[in-house]
DNA sequence: TATTTTTGCTTAAACGATTAAGCAAGTTTT
DNA sequence: AAAACTTGCTTAATCGTTTAAGCAAAAATA
């Protein structure tokens, strides 16, 4: 059998030259090196007949740079991330990085760890979707001047870049939708959670009552505990309906929440839209094979992915760096389970 | 601030020492190698004073050993496999292993690329969910004498370590359940793949039918071109019913078949169970929202994950290597979309 | 022809760690 | 007091690359 693994010294050992022509060679750097024609062409071929792979890992300690990426979300089981850890793999291939992904599962200490694992394994930049009571990792990683982009969620008092869906605006967009077409007791229940995106998507919520002169009532808004989603759900559920003001839909802030949501709602044997109206943020296939279509809050999830990338890759690259904060505009998909109430002017 | 990158030349600089002392200090071999002990101590100190963070790419390069594991899945959009990720990237941590996750969209020119990345990046070992026709690259990985184990899927005439499901059984059973339940004409599909998990899958369901007396016909078996699902499906299931022996129930092979399936069948405004049974591998929130809760195959998903990972330590850890060929059972979880027709004799 | 320039290569240091080998002292054994 | 260990450290090679600097021979210029 052949040799385990052929370096750069093998193929220069073959030819009779020193290694660094055929690095020089290999690298393309043959005018500037000054290579002579005959001995490039030798190098090259022994090095296809060798079938020579560098080593990344020489490469990254010489260099610096790793070319890898670190990708940590928030929890990789929800669709939604999954399929922006997709995105961001493909475009980061693109630019020639790999990338490395880590699921905090929500958590600060599992967030700590993952940077501090990815930080020694030389990632060169992070893409973050950020956890709760993360901020000092983010002070942190400016403090160590490592590059990063947060994506998705951020912290207004933070100056980073970041690349986010306007959470407001899509929740706003979502309540006047459901008022529009006839709902008058709008509940929401979100994740109980300081983080800016949910306290946004609140707002929206509450704004686009207020606008719409309809008045809240605080039996309306549900914060719900993230590490007991499905109890929290229904108790939410059972009270908002319980209340002399009993809501006749909502509006989920998280996909998470619509699911454990759409199966209490299916447990209590109500039926959507008729007795509950229901909006949803997140998507997947869930909301078109319900009995009932669900009208979702589409996030542009390949952009934001690519965008991320985008930016973190010149940031990277160049060291020019104009700070980019963006923000993208959620769709409302429109079905079912929002259907007028009855004929509406409009 | 601070300087960019603390390495042990630092360390050893600041005690007044040679790198090697600090090397032996900070690996814990000062016993060993005679380190004396207030010198130890200080260099432990200044250590956690600089918060030195070794490279890994350094000791990597020199040991040849990365401590990551490169993980190869078909395609991460799949719940199935997105959770299987989820799993090994644990238990990879609980070993002191990161995983490098690859989707290879069932596709072999993808996969054989990912090896080629994920080789030069030189991880110490696979875990493979194979794709159609990449049976060479596993050769070349035994060839090559890069440790992997292979999950889920497998090739029987390639002697190699493997976990997976026992495919043929969970489909027997899945078969075998609706003939049960009263179901005559029972019809699958599945994808058009020479892989062998499809191919057993098939086998089952097949067996099933002869062993319970039902005569097969050509007309209910429908494979399904992996790139074209939406449109293969529709038109099996539409081939199925239009036959003079029309389906009662169909087996989807796959949880993407019966995503794209479920859907059509709503579309026709057909009702399950009553107009077709279903029963489905894979597992998914959809099979609890569905208006009528799907019948599925539950692999088991942790024991898997963690078997492979388990697997491939051992390999990476130790030399003896017996191989090991695990298959693992499905459950099978009834729900409404298999109910018995009518009263049957058990 | 003597000098400069160009061409084509080699040498060696560096990236950050590990580790076998070696070398002075000090300590113990005879 | 000579021989033999012990102790506590240093030196230097190594992993696989890159790249600045240097050097001799050939070619161009004076």
């Amino acid at each position: 059998m052949s040799k385990i693994k052929v370096s750069i010294k093998d193929i220069a050992q073959k030819a009779g030259v020193s290694t660094a022509l055929v690095s020089y060679v290999l690298n393309g750097k043959e005018k500037e090196s000054r290579v002579g024609q005959e001995i490039a062409l030798k190098i090259k071929q022994i090095a296809a007949e060798l079938n020579y792979q560098p080593s990344h890992l020489a490469k990254s300690l010489r260099s610096g740079k790793t070319h890898t990426i670190g990708l940590i979300i928030a929890d990789i089981s929800n669709p939604f991330f999954a399929n922006i850890a997709r995105v961001v793999e493909d475009e980061a291939k693109r630019n020639g990085y790999t990338v490395i992904i880590g699921s905090s599962d929500e958590n600060a200490d599992k967030s700590r760890d993952l940077l501090d694992v990815l930080i020694n394994r030389q990632v060169d930049g992070f893409i973050i979707v950020s956890s709760e009571n993360s901020e000092q990792q983010i002070h942190n990683l400016k403090d160590k001047n490592i590059p990063f982009v947060l994506l998705d969620r951020y912290f207004p008092e933070i100056p980073t870049d970041f690349v986010s869906t306007d959470h407001y605006k899509a929740s706003y967009d979502a309540g006047t939708h459901l008022v529009r077409n006839g709902y008058k007791r709008i509940g929401m229940i979100a994740y109980d959670s300081h983080l800016f995106h949910m306290q946004e998507r609140i707002r929206g919520y509450r704004d686009s009552l207020r606008d719409n002169k309809i008045d809240f009532q605080n039996s309306w808004l549900k914060p719900v505990k993230i590490n007991t989603i499905e109890n929290g759900v229904k108790a939410s559920i059972d009270e908002m309906l319980a209340s002399d003001q009993p809501v006749d839909a909502i509006l989920f802030a998280t996909y998470s929440l619509s699911v454990s949501g759409l199966k209490h709602i299916n447990h209590l044997r109500l039926r959507v839209p008729e007795d509950l109206g229901i909006v949803s943020f997140g998507q997947a296939e869930v909301f078109e094979l319900y009995y009932c279509p669900i009208t979702y809050l589409k996030q542009p999830i390949v952009l934001l992915g690519q965008t991320a990338v985008e930016l973190l890759v010149k940031k990277l690259t160049s060291n020019l760096n104009e700070p980019a904060q963006i923000l993208m505009k959620a769709e409302l998909i429109e079905r079912a389970s929002s259907k007028a109430k009855y004929s509406v002017l409009t």
